[in-house]
DNA sequence: CTCCTCAATACCCTACAGGTATCATCGAGA
DNA sequence: TCTCGATGATACCTGTAGGGTATTGAGGAG
């Protein structure tokens, strides 16, 4: 079996689809733009690497043969997949097409996150985006190994090879049982805050929301009555509804409707009393989509502000 | 949407290809057969004519963006097809693919015919044999129009575009009713023929099989005496069972078993007491596929003989 | 027999794939 | 900190092959 296609390329297929087209090489030639002589011999050549016979020539012009039909089906289809592979890789090097895999944390996955998922869902729908539950170190860690292209948390520090950027600000409720003394008050002043116990999350890698909370205190000049530390926002307002105690959350928590569970304001609250959720990324990650997904988170911000 | 394809070849794809397996450009050229440098630029102007970024450089080599992978991808399903589309083209271009239309006459396809068709389909078991029933007239009128490219038939003449290819010669019997007065002999006298109402076929496009038996009915001095003229031989075997007379017919018509009818050798026959099967192609036909069904008929005769 | 319409051939020219030599960049060790 | 080694990029040259013009050859139609 002769391998004789080494030298055949994308120009032989489009030339004799057109001249099996035209059945008749002059015109096929003007058709191409070039003239009659070099499309002749490109013809013989393309039936030379085959080793087969693609035409008859007639005084009338040029008639394919059986194994020439053949081959035209099979021409018209290798050109159509390139044009569709082209297009492909075009549409995702403008991050149009592909696959995004995002870093999400607890089973919080409150407001922000799910408004811009959905904005960019709809700005890209031909991007898949892959959500992947995991804690602020397995982020960076995913980041790093490169099985995750953003992850969503808060308190982002910005490190040597990943960056931060702002999605939203957020003010803090207090999550207090209906029966709760605070509860009692429309508004609960912030330094009462130190005469109760308070349920505090999440677990894990340091600096955290807990830390924020922790931070908010010694500003004001009292250490918490820590009765409990979570995984997430929803464990601990449901150890609220259980009677642990009050515990503060970030304004969407309230997403979390827990019976017996309200939210109330703070007054008198130190400065910096809010909490931003950022996303981060690789630095030299030049992917198109990423940059398309942080073109989204940016339009979000603005809308929100 | 820039329509940057027009001078992506096989070339790019076969080099693309390469550097994404090995992500190395040196050891790609290397594999490649070619030196570094122009493997360089070749992957360069494939993402130049893409506008698309299929690698990320590092210093470590080449590592295919995502773009790239789904790049990859196409590039070689559509480097199979080619490959696979010459490989199909080769076979057809030998004869041993595609499809081959044959005509056929009348109701009768006996002995000789079903071998035949048997024997290609075993040699060539990936042809197609397509079978049009037609009178002769039918046949000739199919070869010239290539509906057909070859027809069986019996008495042919060569004509100035289409050539005869014999492919068997048979004796003569005679069928006739076991109650028959001539059935009574194990061998009966060709001129005693004269004597008896004889059934003939086929109707149609002259000259035929009638004139074959004719014409040795005047070879021994005699005309004979047609009772009926009908379509084929399993026809007029009917009618001899029916009591319309004898019929000379083609030793492979006993294949055609019917009730209370016998078949009876002859003796005292004229010179050319036998009949061709002969079949009839275009003579300008380059078909490789008819060159191998026209081979097969060739080896089939020779082993009659 | 002549003209007309095809494809095929002869010959030239230029564009570009491929070669050699060299540079730029970035990590890894000494 | 500096050098060395590996990698890809660039500069420049050369030969081939694809494309152009002019012409020939070969069948049909009038």
């Amino acid at each position: 079996m002769t391998r004789g296609n080494r030298n055949v390329d994308l120009r032989h297929l489009r030339y004799f689809v057109a001249v099996a087209e035209e059945e008749n090489i002059g015109r096929a030639a003007a058709r191409l733009h070039i003239s009659q002589p070099p499309l002749t011999r490109q013809i013989q050549q393309l039936e030379e690497e085959l080793g087969v016979t693609l035409f008859t020539r007639t005084p009338r012009g040029m008639e394919l043969t059986q194994a020439g039909e053949l081959f035209l089906e099979e021409a018209r289809n290798i050109r159509a997949l390139v044009e569709q592979a082209t297009e492909r890789a075009q549409r995702a090097g403008q991050g149009k097409l592909g696959r995004l895999d995002v870093g999400i944390f607890g089973s919080a996955i409150l407001d922000a996150i799910p408004k811009l998922l959905l904005a960019f869902r709809n700005r890209y729908p031909d991007v898949k985006v892959v959500l992947h539950t995991m804690t602020k170190a397995e982020q960076i860690e995913a980041l790093r190994q490169r099985r995750i292209s953003v992850g969503f948390n808060r308190m982002l520090a910005p490190l040597a090879d990943l960056a931060i950027k702002q999605v939203t600000t957020e003010g803090l409720l207090l999550a207090v049982r209906v029966d709760h003394p605070l509860a009692a008050q429309p508004t609960i002043r912030f330094a009462e805050l130190q005469h109760h116990p308070m349920v505090l999350f999440p677990t894990g890698a340091r600096p955290s929301f807990i830390d924020k909370v922790i931070g908010l205190c010694a500003d004001s000049g009292f250490q918490p009555q820590i009765s409990q530390e979570v995984g997430d926002a929803a464990t601990g307002v449901a150890l609220v509804a259980g009677g642990f105690g009050v515990c503060l959350v970030p304004d969407s928590a309230t997403t979390l409707q827990f019976p017996g569970v309200a939210y109330r304001p703070l007054s008198d609250t130190p400065p910096n009393f809010h909490v931003d959720l950022s996303c981060i990324y690789r630095k030299d990650d030049q992917s198109p989509i990423l940059a398309a997904f942080l073109d989204t988170v940016g339009r979000y911000r603005d809308d929100q502000a």
